[in-house]
RNA sequence: CGGGGCGUUGCCUAGUGGCUAAGGCGCUUGCUUUGGGAGCAAGAAAUCGGAGGUUCGAGUCCUCUCGCCCCGACCA
């Protein structure tokens, strides 16, 4: 490609509200450009990189035995009701009705869609497993989208949707899932970690997601530096050490302006973990075949030393959705804000109790009154709930493996893989025939990678101050010719030769100063840089510089420059082979 | 959806009630220059996001509205 007639051009001045140096050199490069909030064009450029990783999905997804095939965008919602989640998800699922006012969504996923094509296709044991998948644009109406492609509202995904007989062999597409995302990453030369997830929407058991470690992450993700141990901290889980004693009476105390455990532990010269705290939340239950909806308050207990981890009290009271409570809403439950606790609270209160705070004695909680405390609570005699963990993990919490102190840092979701279970057949009704002629549903997994969030991660991963660097198996061209010479024609046939050799060459033609093209060549960040001057050429030679180093520029002879170019790229190509590492579950 | 910020030419910005809205980048033309974002000269390009209002006078003040960005809520 000539860059004289590359469509985008290059901007020198990063454009407003570009905070992540990624995004703003994938604007200054000219690779993509804003339309609208969380929505993007790809420009040429952009678009052969993800054509690139694009190519690389497909590769590793048909080596574990995938076959791609493409699902509608739009999709009448009846299977999205059949399934409840067109009543579950909120506004991120955009909804219109056609002409005859048939309601229709804009699919956010391929779950329902993948699944009633299986149910035509799959009626035996026979025509098990299968795995298909396909790369298809996702419109999800998130309410804030940010940080250019890292997070958006249409964006495009690989979506893989795996069909066994039993969970055995879901288990094996899913490890299959489990290698070949790492060789796609590794391909890609993005460094990302796999991390123990929530299932989420998805509705399933077991879920991965791979993270790609960087501070402009959303996700906060807890390792345990000394066993292995890793997890999004919305299911972290670590060991907490809790002290029990005899159960002392109860006791009302006048606590004034003590609305913080903080101020609380200080009056009382006690330390936090002494205390229960409680945390109040509206939740909104879905009745999933009529749609039907309900708010009910949801009082979170957790002791005062830690935090609710409203992830894990979303799933422990099984509800759809959670906002923070309005005071009214928990006076009107019995309850006082500042010194409320689920003692003595409204009976249709949905209580859950962190295992700390129920395996503890004698906590100092709210009284419900204002200014007030009781010293001695005790779960099980002064009020009930269910128990589970809704304890947010951080960093200095010791690991639940091996009990070492669990350090956290931020990351950015590119994948993720869900063993799904029979949640999508079971209500759609895909079901296959055994061997011993019982009908039953077929287990289902979900794998899925963000295309676009992968270069925006490598972007943000391979920069420096004069702009992209992208590893040569993602950069939209493997070979940037600069000529600086007057003599057009030797530049011509380096580039014709290069071309015809099967090299993806960007070659600079234009008339503008070396200075530009230079620059331009450092924020397109082409892996190889072919520099032709009059310098060189006097002795036969061309520059070769590699953009990611900085070492010198090589001298390559003009004779061999094609040969000795291949061999460059395979190299380069070579080098991101050889740092692949297999890694399985 | 709460809180904050910003909308001025293709891009980045200045302009803080008063003459014809200014500069840099980019663009066009000509000459010069040609190894790290060149120089000189001449140009084109803006209904100041939109609507309404206050005022003798509004890019500037007020109201509404649309869009974008940031924080939070939210989120596979």
């Amino acid at each position: 490609m000539r860059m004289s007639h590359v469509f985008s051009r290059t901007l020198r001045e990063v454009p407003a509200g570009a905070e992540s140096m990624g995004y703003g050199y994938l604007v200054r490069a000219g690779f993509i450009q804003q339309l609208g909030a969380g929505i993007f064009s790809l420009l040429p450029l952009g678009l052969r990189s993800v054509r690139k990783i694009e190519t690389i999905i497909r590769e590793e997804m048909d080596g574990i035995g995938g076959q791609e095939l493409l699902m509608p965008v739009v999709n009448p919602a009846d299977i999205w009701k059949e399934t409840g989640r067109y009543f579950s998800i909120d506004k991120e699922m955009s909804r219109f009705q056609d002409r005859v006012g048939r309601d229709m969504v804009l699919a956010m996923t391929h779950e329902e869609c993948v699944t009633d094509i299986a149910r035509f296709e799959i009626d035996s044991y026979k025509r098990l497993p299968q795995l298909v998948y396909q790369l298809q644009t996702k419109w999800r109406d998130d309410p804030r989208p940010r940080a250019g492609l890292i997070r958006v509202r249409e964006f495009t995904m690989k979506d893989s949707y795996s069909f066994d007989r039993d969970q055995a062999g879901l288990e094996k597409q899913y490890q299959a899932h489990f290698s070949a995302y790492f060789r796609i990453f590794d391909r890609c030369a993005l460094p990302t970690i796999a991390v123990g997830s929530d299932s989420g929407m998805m509705g399933g058991k077991v879920a991965h997601e791979y993270m790609y470690l960087s501070p402009i992450g959303e996700d906060t993700i807890i390792t345990c530096p000394s066993c292995g141990y890793t997890a999004n901290r919305q299911v972290a889980v670590f060991k907490k050490e809790h002290n029990s004693g005899e159960m002392l009476p109860l006791e009302e105390k006048l606590t004034p302006n003590c609305a913080s455990i903080e101020d609380l532990a200080n009056f009382l010269s006690i330390d936090q973990r002494n205390t229960a705290k409680a945390l109040f939340m509206m939740g909104t239950f879905v009745d999933s075949t009529t749609g039907e909806e309900m708010q009910k308050l949801i009082v979170g207990v957790i002791r005062g030393d830690m935090e609710v981890e409203e992830n894990k009290l979303q799933n422990a009271a099984k509800a759809n959705a959670l906002r923070p409570a309005h005071t009214d809403e928990i006076k009107a439950a019995g309850m006082e804000p500042g010194f409320g606790s689920p003692i003595g609270c409204a009976q249709d209160v949905i209580v859950i109790v962190d295992d700390s705070v129920a395996k503890s004695t004698n906590l100092v909680a709210g009284a419900n009154k204002t200014d007030y405390h009781l010293l001695n609570t005790n779960f099980g005699r002064d009020y009930t709930g269910t128990v589970a963990d809704i304890a947010s993990a951080a960093a200095g919490y010791a690991c639940s493996v091996c009990s070492a102190p669990l350090q956290q840092s931020k990351g950015i979701e590119v994948g993720n893989i869900f063993q799904l279970g029979t949640r999508y057949s079971e209500s759609m009704g895909c079901m296959y025939q055994d061997e011993d002629g019982t009908r039953k549903p077929v287990i289902m997994g979900s794998y899925g990678i963000g295309v676009g969030r992968l270069l925006a991660c490598l972007a943000e991963q391979y920069n420096d101050e004069s702009g992209l660097k992208l590893p040569i198996t993602t950069a939209p061209y493997q070979v940037h010719l600069v000529s600086l010479v007057k003599d057009v024609e030797i530049a011509e046939k380096i580039y014709t030769d290069l071309t015809a050799a099967g090299i993806e060459v960007l070659y600079d033609d234009r008339k503008e100063s070396a200075g530009v093209k230079f620059a331009d060549a450092d924020l397109i960040g082409v892996p190889v840089r072919i520099t032709l001057g009059n310098r060189s050429l006097k002795e036969g030679n061309v520059e070769v510089k590699l953009r990611g180093s900085s070492e010198d520029a090589q001298a390559f002879p003009l004779a061999s420059l094609v040969a000795d170019t291949k061999d460059l790229v395979a190299s380069l190509m070579a080098d991101i082979r050889s740092n692949m590492v297999h890694r399985q579950l």
